[in-house]
DNA sequence: AAAAAAAAGGGTATTTTCACCCTTGTAAAC
DNA sequence: GTTTACAAGGGTGAAAATACCCTTTTTTTT
């Protein structure tokens, strides 16, 4: 038997239910075969180190995963191997995962509730063109570079303040915890106040909650 | 051809790829064929509803969809068709919603990331002794149970109260928004920082948030 | 029908939060 | 070598939040 002209597929996903059963999907596309499946970014990217010169022409790799999540899988082969090619695949259109996975060099990013069709037009779209983008990705990536303008940054002292603003400690208590005045502290308080639109400790927790600076 | 004598399986997962992929995967297993796919609860209800009469064994239900979700969709089969057996499918472990999935009627739980030998047994399980549980699920079960002992149940008006603590109004505010006496408005809090031992409206809004009292 | 619990409201005092204005020392920019 | 920026801190006063005391009315329980 001659060696196959397919394009190869490697399936990066923890989902063991997904994961088996997409790889029988794209066998079913008569130009693909899926030649490895990993159930998480840190085997996979064992097997790239392993085995530097195996053939891949598209990686479907998946967001939301254990051990190593889809992010910083991007991020190693952003460093390591950015020649290849990535569709970041998720449940969820969390814009802040999206813009990561993107800026780390996923060619393409779709939902797990993507039509077979457009799926497999992805996969051409890719291999043959580069990318793949839905209108929603491109409308994110609009989205970013007018937040971008108006980005809020917080030094690092004022998040570890927030952090102790997101618990019943007084405004006294934190400064005697972060050993400073409290009237440092409250100095804190209004330049954040400021700075984030807000006018009172609720905002400020709600705002840390928002933003992740605190998780709950 | 005489008519199929395998086990009728219906698959109702928004998740399209999924969906397919899984329709392969269980038609490769020999006594099992998925006879069809709904993409939300809407039309899968609404085609119980056509054809009461249907031969069904097995429904694979995702908990995760628009239009109708999981625990809506589980409410209805419970109060109009408690005779379905179905094994709720889900991407995360949430505590609330397995127990909401089962105390409504679900036979089994799986997490998408089961394993195709682990998801069969299930659903040989489901249809023979009429349940599949894993241990995860068994533990929230016991976990509930405890739980339930020292429960704290809130009144309406505390909730609406709650909800109004979670923003940037004073107390005076949310008295005269509720059209209560600021004085009453007092008496709730400290009513609920007793209950809930918390001591600021800081710890009520952090509270709130873990409850999911108000989303954020 | 009496007792208990809950729901609404009041008084007073303390602590905490917030706003606004101001000083000093130090490091970076021009 | 000024100017600018900023981090740290101070004073005062008003508003809000909190604690702990209480009464009255209604509803529920027994």
């Amino acid at each position: 038997m001659k060696p196959s002209t397919k394009n190869k597929i490697i399936i990066v996903d923890d989902h063991q239910l997904f994961s088996q059963s997409l790889e029988l999907l794209i066998n079913s596309f008569k130009d693909f075969e899926v030649i490895n499946r990993f159930e998480n970014g840190k085997v996979f990217l064992s097997y790239l180190q392993e085995q530097p010169d195996a053939e891949v022409d598209l990686i479907l790799l998946d967001v939301n995963m254990p051990v190593l999540d889809g992010v910083s899988t991007m991020k190693w082969i952003k460093e390591n191997r950015p020649d290849l090619k990535v569709i970041a695949l998720s449940v969820n259109d969390d814009e802040e995962i999206i813009i990561k996975m993107i800026t780390n060099g996923a060619k393409g990013y779709l939902l797990k509730d993507t039509s077979p069709e457009i799926f497999k037009e992805a996969i051409i779209s890719v291999i043959e063109k580069g990318f793949y983008f839905t209108e929603l990705v491109s409308g994110m990536l609009v989205k970013k570079a007018n937040d971008d303008s108006k980005k809020i940054n917080l030094k690092e002292k004022e998040i570890v303040f927030i952090k102790h603003a997101c618990t019943e400690k007084t405004y006294k208590e934190i400064a005697s915890e972060m050993c400073l005045s409290p009237k440092t502290i409250d100095g804190y308080r209004e330049c954040l106040f400021d700075k984030l639109e807000i006018k009172t400790r609720i905002g400020l927790v709600l705002y840390a909650i928002k933003h992740k600076i605190v998780l709950v």
